[in-house]
RNA sequence: GAGCCCGUAGCUCAGUCGGUAGAGCACGUGACUUUUAAUCAUGGGGUCGCGGGUUCGAGUCCCGCCGGGCUCACCA
């Protein structure tokens, strides 16, 4: 018996052991000419039948008899039968009808012709081990389905269902396309720092680290926001970053403690000018990746066609809440009607706030710009011209998830840093602890009117893949490492038997 | 952090009223030269998440813990 996980007889490292005796390498290091299944599948009626080289992983095998054996091939893209029989030598004949076991990796040369049933067939003439497998692969039907399994150990995952595979690549897509439609607006994308001094940004709680040379404490970046706008002071005007950030909070389908942020700034416009921007990019991404500009939520469908429905903020309180958003005692009520106990002596805007959250968030289903917030949730936000309260900012909102927060930038150096000072004075361990000084000296050089925009990139990869669980478009979600659980040993290590 | 639910073979799952563990896939051996969820025969494989309790007897009932899922809280 094995001590690898494996388990009867399927003694992986015994034919391991074959295989050297008989002088093959079980992980070689090429495999040249290899030719993608998906490229020979059309070629199948060509006359006379082309010679290929196919390599990937065994799916399934059949054995007839002593000397026939089918195997299904599956490459990153494709799957096909391949055939072997005693024309392939007797070394390959040996490795393919006693050494090849599912889940191995494995190259094939042959003629590529239709088997007597029709099947698209390689009929092998070569075989050549690529790399042997010495765990059992998921069950071939269903693969792993068990979800602790599938994000513990996502390659059997990926492994098991292209489905999954496919939904990486339209990641990758969306965030390339969102690439080339801002390169094309003229936005420049740059990077800035993810170790902070100062978490700033965003309301959030940062994990911190340490720098051992400088001896000095750092935060994991909350936002890009602080450092982008210093580059519009330094007088680039289009810029964009797509990248990671970290928020010490908690997990659930639709926060991950990591996620992928794009945040751009654009110099001379305002939020108006980010909304029509927003709404182009969604419009465009969703004509790309489905199939008819609509996704499918649960039971939801959402029309991402646009033009999307802009509403104000208070109006949408108003609306939905079914009390006068200007009205403070009137909001206390209505916040006590609803059990919102919390909120009861909470400042006015918290009240406001607690209402949107509990009345509005949940109708935005279809798309919708909600404009026009309370400057008391807004610290980074320009002001609405003679109505000291609002801000100029919008949130986008669909299936009840903020997908984006955009603004016009406030770059009001006093303003800015009274807003800072009293973040600081809140002590809410979610605003900064300290006041950004370097920042506000920045914005002193005089930043250019701009509009600023950040998308959740893992939420727009929800929407456009019908994923209700964030961790479907995350390819490793942080999960509570698991005692004694495979691969958490190292029982690679134990002996074959 | 709270509530509800889940944890049985490598994987997918059964397991009745509390009576000492089952299937399919996978794996070993054998048969079969056109299969494709191949088929047939046969064999091996279990700390029933972990620990305690009740009981003559616990996968099953009770308590605690670990891990997971959902909901809530948190999350501009």
């Amino acid at each position: 018996m094995s001590e690898s996980g494996a388990s009867g007889q399927d003694d992986r490292r015994a034919k391991l052991e074959q295989l050297r005796a008989i002088g093959v390498d079980p992980w070689p290091a090429r495999f040249a000419g290899r030719q993608p299944i998906a490229a020979i599948l059309p070629r199948v009626e060509e006359q006379p039948s082309p010679v290929v080289r196919v390599a990937g992983r065994i799916a399934a095998r059949r054995d007839m008899g002593a000397a026939l054996c089918f195997f299904d091939l599956v490459d990153q893209d494709g799957r096909v039968q391949v055939m072997v029989r005693k024309d392939v030598g007797e070394q390959g004949h040996a490795i393919a009808k006693k050494l090849i076991q599912l889940g191995d990796i494995v190259g094939f040369e042959g003629t590529f012709a239709r088997s007597k049933s029709g099947e698209p067939t390689v009929f092998a003439t070569r075989v050549e081990f690529l790399a042997k497998s010495l765990r059992e692969p998921p069950e071939k039907r269903h693969g792993v389905t068990d979800i602790e399994l599938r994000y513990r150990w996502r390659h059997l995952d990926l492994m098991s269902h292209p489905e999954v595979r496919a939904n990486f690549v339209l990641r990758s897509r969306v965030i390339q396309g969102l690439r080339e439609l801002l390169t094309a607006k003229g936005f420049l994308e740059v990077e800035t720092p993810m170790l902070h001094p100062i978490a700033g940004g965003a309301a959030a709680r940062p994990f911190t680290t340490h720098h051992n040379t400088l001896d000095m404490d750092l935060y994991l970046r909350i936002a890009p926001e602080l450092y982008l706008k210093r580059l519009l002071v330094g007088g680039f005007e289009q810029v964009f970053e797509i990248g990671r950030v970290f928020r010490n909070e908690g997990i659930s389908p639709r926060h991950n403690p990591e996620f992928t942020m794009m945040e751009l700034y654009w110099a001379y416009v305002d939020y108006r000018a980010v909304m029509d921007l927003t709404e182009e990019l969604f419009v465009t991404l969703a004509q790309r990746h489905l199939k008819d500009g609509t996704t499918t939520l649960g039971e939801r469908t959402i029309d991402l066609r646009g033009p999307y429905r802009r509403a104000t903020y208070h109006d949408l309180v108003g609306e939905h809440a079914k009390v006068d958003p200007h009205d403070e005692a009137a909001m206390r009520r209505r916040a006590a009607e609803l059990g919102l106990k919390e909120v009861a002596k909470a400042p006015g805007f918290k009240v406001l706030e607690a209402l949107f959250e509990e009345c509005v968030e949940p109708t935005l289903v279809q798309p919708t710009f909600v404009t026009h917030y309370p400057t008391a949730i807004s610290p980074l936000s320009k002001p609405v011209p003679g109505k000291p309260d609002l801000v100029e900012r919008f949130e986008f909102f669909m299936n009840g998830w903020e997908l984006a927060n955009a603004f016009s930038e406030l770059n009001d150096p006093i303003d800015q840093l009274a807003r800072f000072e009293a973040q600081v004075a809140t002590k809410d361990p979610e605003a900064p602890s300290e006041v950004d000084y370097d920042y506000v000296r920045a914005l002193e050089n005089a930043m250019p009117p701009a509009g600023g925009l950040g998308i959740g990139i893992d939420r727009l990869c929800m929407v456009l893949s019908g994923s209700l669980s964030i961790r479907d478009t995350i390819l490793f979600p942080l999960r509570r490492p698991q005692e004694g659980a495979p691969g958490a040993a190292p029982d690679a290590a134990a002996p074959a038997s």
